[in-house]
DNA sequence: GAGGGTCAAGTCCGT
DNA sequence: ACGGACTTGACCCTC
C-alpha cells in the first residue's frame, strides 16, 4: 500500500526552503531558449538538465527518509526539459548532455528500486491519443507518440522499463478528445513503442472519457481511477471500493498493483461545509458553484469524510495525493489516517 | 529583488 | 471567434 505524492517538494514545517528550491526541477521556454547562440543554449540545458538531476536524486532520498506507506512519487515531465522540442533535439544527441542523463537517472532508477520508491509520471494535456486523424490533426497524433515516449525514455534511462509496468512504474495520460471516440485511442495506442505501451496507463478526467467510456481499454492497458474526476463527471457519485465496474479497473493492471488518484475541491468554496461530511455536488451547484470551480484541488485533504472515502481505496490501490500542498498534504493525509 | 507579461503543444467551455 | 482553464505556476525580462 502506498500513498504519493506529485512532482514539486515543499519545505516542511522547520526545514529549510532554500534547501526544498534546490529539490525541485526546473524548466526554461522555447523563446528563452531561441535567444542564445548554440553554444549558449547548450550550456543552459546543460546547466538545467544536471540541477534537475541532482534535484530528482534529492526527491527520491527525501521519500525514502518517509514511512514505507509515503514511499511512492511522480516525477515532474521537466526533468529534462524541451526534450521533444525541435530547438532541444540536437542538444539531447549530443554526448556532453547525454552522458551526464545517463549517468544521473541510472542513478535515481537505482535508489528507488532499493527502496522501493514507487515512481510514475504524468504527460500533459496536450497528450491526446484519441485525436482525429485527419491532415489537420496528424501533428498533435505524432506529437502525442514523441511526448509519451520522451516519458518512456526517461523511464528506461532509470531502469524502469521493459515488460510490463516494471517496479509499478507508469506514465499517466487522459484519453484526450470525446468526438473521435476511444476507440481512435486504441488505434493510436499501437503506434507506441513496446517499451511505451508496458507503461502507459490512461485516467479518466471530468469533462471527455469518465470511467465508464474508458472500461473497453481495459484489455489494452491499465485505467487510473481519479476519483475526484468521477465524483464530477458522474454527478456526485462517492464510487464505493466494492464496485463491480473497478472489477476491470483492476483486471486491467494485470497483476501490477493498481493506482488511482485522489482531491478535493477548495475549501474555500465551501466554508460552511463541515469537515466531518462528503461534499454533495448537487447541492453544492444548487447553491449557484460551477463546475470548473470545482474541479480546483484544494491546499490540503481538508475533508475527513473524502479521506476516509478515499482511504477504503488504498484496500485494492495506491493513492496518488493531488492537493497544491504537495508531500505536505500526502504527508497530512497518511498521518490523519494513522497509516504513517 | 520585485512586478508583471509570457509561456510549445489540444480540447473544452463560457462568453 | 476568442479567452481561460487545465498537469502546475514558473520563467524571464524590465525596472
Amino acid at each position: 500500500m502506498r500513498i504519493a505524492w506529485c512532482c514539486k517538494w515543499l519545505p516542511p514545517e522547520g526545514t529549510d526552503a532554500a534547501e526544498a528550491t534546490a529539490m525541485n526541477l526546473r524548466g526554461t521556454t522555447v523563446t528563452a531558449l531561441m535567444r542564445l547562440s548554440p553554444a549558449a543554449a547548450a550550456a543552459r540545458l546543460l546547466a538545467l538538465v544536471c540541477a534537475n538531476l541532482d534535484a530528482l536524486q534529492a526527491q527520491i532520498a527525501a521519500t525514502m527518509a518517509r514511512p514505507v506507506v509515503e514511499r511512492a512519487m511522480r516525477i515532474g515531465s521537466e526533468v529534462l526539459p524541451l526534450y521533444t522540442h525541435p530547438i532541444a533535439r540536437p542538444h539531447y544527441a549530443q554526448p556532453s548532455l547525454r552522458a551526464p542523463i545517463e549517468r544521473g537517472l541510472a542513478a535515481a532508477g537505482r535508489l528507488a528500486r532499493a527502496a522501493g520508491v514507487r515512481l510514475s509520471m504524468h504527460p500533459g494535456q496536450f497528450t491526446v491519443l484519441a485525436t482525429k486523424l485527419a491532415t489537420k490533426s496528424e501533428s498533435a497524433l505524432s506529437g502525442t507518440i514523441e511526448e509519451i515516449e520522451y516519458h518512456t525514455e526517461v523511464m528506461r534511462l532509470l531502469g524502469h522499463a521493459g515488460g510490463w509496468h516494471p517496479h509499478g512504474a507508469h506514465i499517466n495520460v487522459h484519453a484526450g478528445a470525446k468526438a473521435p471516440g476511444i476507440e481512435v485511442f486504441r488505434t493510436n495506442f499501437v503506434l507506441l513503442s513496446e517499451d511505451a505501451r508496458g507503461l502507459l496507463t490512461v485516467e479518466n478526467d471530468e469533462v471527455s472519457y469518465g470511467l465508464g467510456d474508458l472500461l473497453p481499454l481495459a484489455d489494452a492497458l491499465p485505467i487510473v481511477l481519479d476519483l475526484h474526476h468521477h465524483w464530477l463527471h458522474s454527478e456526485g457519485e462517492h464510487i464505493a471500493p466494492d464496485d463491480r465496474r473497478l472489477d476491470q479497473v483492476r483486471s486491467s493492471w494485470r497483476g501490477v498493483r493498481p493506482v488511482a488518484h485522489i482531491s478535493t475541491s477548495r475549501r474555500e468554496l465551501m466554508p460552511h461545509w463541515p469537515e466531518d461530511r462528503l461534499p454533495d455536488l448537487a447541492a453544492l451547484l444548487a447553491a449557484g458553484l460551477k463546475v470548473r470551480d470545482l474541479r480546483a484541488h484544494s491546499d490540503r485533504m481538508w475533508n475527513r469524510a473524502v479521506n476516509n472515502w478515499a482511504a477504503a481505496h488504498l484496500a485494492w490501490a495506491d493513492l496518488e495525493i493531488e492537493a497544491k500542498g504537495k508531500n505536505l498534504a500526502s504527508a497530512e493525509f497518511a498521518a490523519s489516517l494513522g497509516l504513517a
